[in-house]
DNA sequence: ATGTCAGTGCTTCACTGA
């Protein structure tokens, strides 16, 4: 049996919730990867998930960003919530567990707009702790999907004008150059693999008529370890999704995986 | 020409973040 990977950032799971219990329902993944659900642990609905038949877990944080990952018909067990490396930082971005046999991670990174700025200066830092956990799990042979939405734009294909966005902090070369250097330790972008010539968004702007006039970009995306990238079969965008009434601006992004050889 | 949302606060909209 082949296992489906899904990453959404949702944009507010308590606006979102309908949508996101009719999109579990609808494509049935059997792992899902969320973002930005703006919601403490507490006011999170719980109940929904667990009757659409998912098992979580969350990081939540009241008002702003939040992560969690959904199994279909397993609990996931967490590994660990936070990336080490900097004490003061309250913000819940990263969350890992193992489930169905792999490791994986829900990531929400920092947008760093307005650059340059502190908020750059955080999301390059957050990048380089990201790294730091991520060539651990590489040295440790750990079969891991990094997934979630990475707010960087890797290619100039990834968008539908690189020079409407050249300012923006998601495709700065700082930023690049952090999310290349992930790559050449050894993690596969599973979207690119499957999609090489790009042209495949994740993300339309709620103004502008971003959705209207297809301006988007890539900015969701699956990160494989080695043993994984062996197993990938294919990759796509759930880009009906975005179309919907009260829609999130990103769409969901999936991977499927062959079982084990 | 930010043309849109979601969430918070003590609100009858302003502010923040994206």
């Amino acid at each position: 049996m082949a296992l489906k990977i899904a990453t959404f950032n949702i944009n507010g799971i308590k606006a979102r919730l309908p949508r996101l219990i009719e999109w579990l329902e609808e494509t049935q993944p059997d792992i899902a990867c969320l973002q930005e659900l703006k919601s403490s642990d507490e006011t999170i609905p719980t109940a929904e998930i667990e009757a659409a038949g998912y098992g979580a877990l969350f990081h939540g944080q009241k008002g702003f960003n939040g992560v969690a990952i959904l199994a279909r018909g397993a609990e996931p067990v967490e590994v660990q919530r936070g990336l080490a490396g900097e004490d003061e930082d309250e913000q819940s971005r990263y969350l890992e567990a193992d489930v169905f046999g792999l490791r994986v991670a829900s990531i929400y990174l920092p947008n760093g707009n307005p650059q340059p700025g502190p908020k750059f200066d955080y999301k390059l830092r957050w990048m380089k702790r990201l790294r730091d956990r991520a060539q651990a799990l590489l040295a440790a042979e750990v079969p891991t999907v990094l997934t979630g939405d990475y707010n960087v734009i890797p290619h100039d294909d990834d968008v539908w004008d690189p020079r409407a966005m050249a300012n923006d902090a998601l495709m700065q070369p700082d930023s690049r150059d952090a999310w290349f250097r992930m790559l050449g330790d050894g993690w596969t972008d599973a979207l690119r693999s499957r999609h090489p010539t790009g042209h495949v968004w994740t993300f339309w702007d709620y103004q502008a008529g971003g959705w209207q006039r297809d301006h988007g970009f890539r900015i969701d995306h699956l990160l494989l370890s080695p043993a994984l990238a062996d197993r990938l079969v294919d990759a796509g965008v759930d880009k009906d999704h975005r179309g919907r009434e009260k829609a999130s601006d990103h769409a969901p992004t999936w991977i499927r995986l062959a079982a084990r050889f």
